[in-house]
DNA sequence: TTGATACCCTAGCGCTCAGGTAGGTATTCG
DNA sequence: CGAATACCTACCTGAGCGCTAGGGTATCAA
């Protein structure tokens, strides 16, 4: 598993928050039983994404969430990112501040690590999906128009994905 | 972390039978120790290339393994395949015998999971990677032409990429 | 003011699994 | 033969995920 239910269930938080985008605040007692999840797990959940600046909390009564900005201004790079820590596709590989891509396991700098184009490939191109993808694609659903992202009723299996490098 | 060192291990093995890919074998101890890996935990590793067909092996003394085809015939979507099991962005989220992406949450097949759009779109986009990356392309090194996936000095950085959809 | 609502924080628990060890057996070369 | 090497099964251990427990604190309705 790549994601944990970290990111499974913040996600869906933050799609029940943009459905109801109103003024009124949504609690969270509502969500989790929409959605059959646990209540004090997710409020773990929402304490992250709020300290990450994406959703706004009223307390009190009448209180509850909502999002800090428009859901076409909400990418899902930043909401997974709140929720997980950080995204590398494995442990060897971080990102530098001044976001060069680092090998853990690259001691001598004379021979460089020969895995590191494949994860840093594999990091880019999650990346950029997740920031390709806004909150507003999630809660419009699937009634967009049909892109080769686009989820459809027979995506290629694995082996059926053509490749661009000549054999 | 979404790759676990099975994957890091596994593939960096590959690199170095493709270095040496005469008709020898090369016992693993030797790979062990060239690379500082523990040796009982590569021989689980090499199981599983094995039963993938990716590598071949010879028994008793002077055996070893070798790459089982060209380095050019081995894509990384199938090395991490054979060392992961499968490749799946989240738990919720698998791949059906037709090649259809099935969302287990999914159990009312009346509304649509909001977010099976997301992993859809972020798995389609690691296997694409993954197979568009062959073994040869590891081990010829960081000296290939400079394109967009490559390798360099500083990727940018999360939010430096610039998203596609529009704000 | 008082209670109810709901956010907020810290601790901890059970279970799975990654990561690795151990020890034995089968097979081949010299 | 015996040294080298692949091959197989079982087992161990620590960490982290998923979740619970329970108290504290801010805010609103009445």
């Amino acid at each position: 598993m790549m994601f944990s239910t970290k990111s499974e269930y913040g996600v869906r938080v933050m799609v029940e928050l943009a459905r109801q985008s109103g003024e009124e605040p949504i609690p969270l007692a509502e969500i989790a039983e929409r959605g059959g999840l646990p209540l004090a797990y997710l409020e773990h959940l929402v304490a992250r994404l709020r300290k990450a600046g994406l959703v706004d909390s009223r307390r009190g009564s009448r209180g509850g969430y909502l999002l800090a900005r428009s859901p076409t201004e909400i990418t899902m790079a930043e909401v997974v990112e709140a929720l997980e820590g950080s995204i590398a596709p494995i442990e060897c590989i971080t990102e530098g501040a001044d976001g060069s891509i680092v090998c853990s396991r690259e001691t001598d700098p004379a021979h460089v690590c020969p895995t590191k184009l494949l994860w840093t490939r594999v990091r880019f191109s999650i990346v950029r999906t997740l920031q390709d993808t806004t909150l507003a694609d999630l809660v419009l659903g699937p009634s967009l128009p049909a892109s080769p992202l686009t989820t459809g009723p027979a995506l290629p299996a694995l082996d059926a994905v053509p490749r661009t490098v000549a054999s």
